[in-house]
DNA sequence: ATTGGCAGTCGACAGGTTTGAGTGCCAGCA
DNA sequence: TGCTGGCACTCAAACCTGTCGACTGCCAAT
């Protein structure tokens, strides 16, 4: 079994090969940190979390290298998330206090967390299902084709074009604008979805063609919505680290631009409030993303939704900081979002 | 001076390298190309082709490889755009023509490029300063906010939040959209936006300020709106070419990620109508970019307004094929917007 | 102008050697 | 039982070396 001196081998491993990204040997180990032992003890430790797959030695020879079991270990038991520096917490602030708008402050959010993690960042918007309507927009542009306008309490607005098959007129539109208005305002859009199903009645019959089509087209937009977009920036990062991944940056690239592959990673992972998550390495094997971790958060917005963030990067990454990071940015961010 | 012969040498260099990555040889090119003459002739062109800078040698007795001034001439006097294979018309019309939403026209587009190309495609939305205002809509929120939203005949839409002193009534709201929308209808943005400055005229004094507060975000948003958006897809192929990038490719990453310094690098390029045009190498030094070469040409929408369109890549790429892509679908998506 | 020939240059490659960091194991010691 | 120093061993990285081959540049001849 592993003794406490050994996982605090292990955490000094870790520390150092994220620091260095060079093999961690005993010697190197004895030199940099007192541990009161020799050299020669410190092998032995390092042969115990060998035979536990904690680490792994790249070549005979050669100082160790955590695994991805390693990490997890390190993450789950080890890594101390110190909160930030009173500099980083003025720096959230001032950052993102400006902001007023929802697509500015999460257009902010999304660039701090890169700039503090130097990691590629993700941010979520605001699902629209768990919102509530706020405003249900009709804009007629042509006499067959109009825009729809969903604003929710979050702050989040959704516009969409529709052609319908017959003329409308002025009354039509402001008919159903104000049914919808009454019908819906302050509904959670999925029971808002689901009354738009029963909207026809009370509308004279030759309408109803008319009324469903466009209705229609509403339920869609709402439902088509819960997929949700995502924001990202510091790309470029990847190139910094590009010696972390084996082959080519290419796959992660990839899998950054198909935002979906993005949202059903985040999707999949449990987010208790507060909390905050790392997915490493091989547990995101599926989706072509093997070699890089995800560490996620969730904040929540006024219309009560949860929503998420975080960042990915190379499994060889400093969990500490980043985890701190993305926490405190979740945590600033819901305040920001919920008194809002 | 350099002969016809000579510019023919200069055009098998530049296939063969941007074709292999390796310096081209004198016998090579005559193995694979039939000149009538020898490898020694060739030397000789190859000789003066080095005297004007239009190739260069990475090492003493090495092939050559074209320079930034070599690739200029190559792509004013010698490449022939030859016009895509009707299966890749047939993709174009294939793939954008599902669409609907302007949002979904240019989303596709740039795939679209991106994929014809394998660069990083990048679409302009359409100027918002010379489309016209089809519609303006004003949406109360609650009683002190309320939100904005322009649409314009080119099909895109753009909206804004305001928090105003006062609270405002839905009496004033609707006289203000009534108002608004009989001044503004139709006329180009830039004029819309003066016409705004004179604007709380005809309403009791008492609402002056309200009025004013909201004109002026009104005239802001249209102004602000000059700096027009970028969508761009890609990226991930940066990672593949990466070996025609000297360092990192984090430079690359890092311009494409700020915006701005593209949109500022577009509006440099002058467009003429049906044209495409390209920046090589050094030309967008200034930028940070190099190495890079930025293919684009312009499209209409229906609005008149004009927008660009391009890819962005290594100096070493494939010019006619890239060109050609650029111009077919800047032509196509002339045409689907023109008589949407 | 074009050509063949020839000397010279230099990068890429393969093979061999050295170096040094690091391990595993063992016998001795508290 | 746990710790230690010592020793033999391993192996990647760094370095050197010579060979090979692709080119060029130049020149004298056509």
């Amino acid at each position: 079994m592993v003794s406490d001196r050994g996982l605090e081998v292990l955490r000094v491993i870790v520390q150092d090969y994220v620091a260095s990204r060079e093999p961690v040997g005993s010697k190197s180990i004895v030199e940099r940190y007192s541990f009161g032992v020799s050299a020669a003890t410190i092998r032995n430790d390092m042969a115990l979390l060998e035979d536990e797959e904690l680490i792994t030695a790249p070549h005979t020879s050669s100082g160790r290298v955590p695994t991805d079991k390693g990490y997890r270990v390190f993450v789950d038991q080890l890594a101390d998330l110190r909160p930030l520096t009173t500099a980083q917490r003025g720096a959230i602030e001032a950052f993102l206090g400006e902001s007023v708008d929802l697509d500015d402050v999460l257009a902010r959010t999304v660039r701090l967390l890169s700039q503090l993690t130097h990691q590629v960042a993700l941010v979520q918007y605001p699902s629209l299902t768990t919102a509530r309507v706020r405003h249900v927009e009709l804009v007629p542009l042509t006499e067959t084709r109009l825009m729809t306008v969903f604003i929710t309490d979050s702050g989040r607005v959704e516009q969409r074009l529709i052609d319908v098959a017959a003329p409308i007129d002025d009354v039509l539109i402001g008919e159903l604008r104000a049914k919808l208005n009454s019908a819906l305002g302050g509904m959670v859009l999925s029971d808002a979805a689901a009354k738009l199903t029963t909207f026809t009645e009370g509308f004279a019959p030759e309408r109803h063609s008319v009324v469903r089509q466009i209705v229609a087209s509403l339920t869609e937009q709402v439902l088509a919505n819960k997929q949700d977009r995502l924001l990202m920036a510091g790309t470029a990062n990847l190139a910094l680290t590009e010696d972390d991944f084996s082959g080519s940056i290419y796959p992660v690239l990839e899998a950054i631009e198909e935002q979906v592959t993005l949202l059903r990673l985040f999707s999949e992972m449990e987010i208790e409030p507060g909390g905050v998550l790392a997915r490493i390495g091989r547990e995101n094997a599926g989706y072509g993303l093997g070699e890089t971790s995800v560490v996620t958060s969730g904040y929540s917005s006024s219309g009560g939704s949860v929503a998420r963030l975080g960042v990915l990067g190379p499994t060889r990454m400093d969990y500490s900081n980043n985890m701190a990071a993305v926490r405190a940015v979740a945590r600033y961010l819901s305040r920001l979002l919920g008194t809002e």
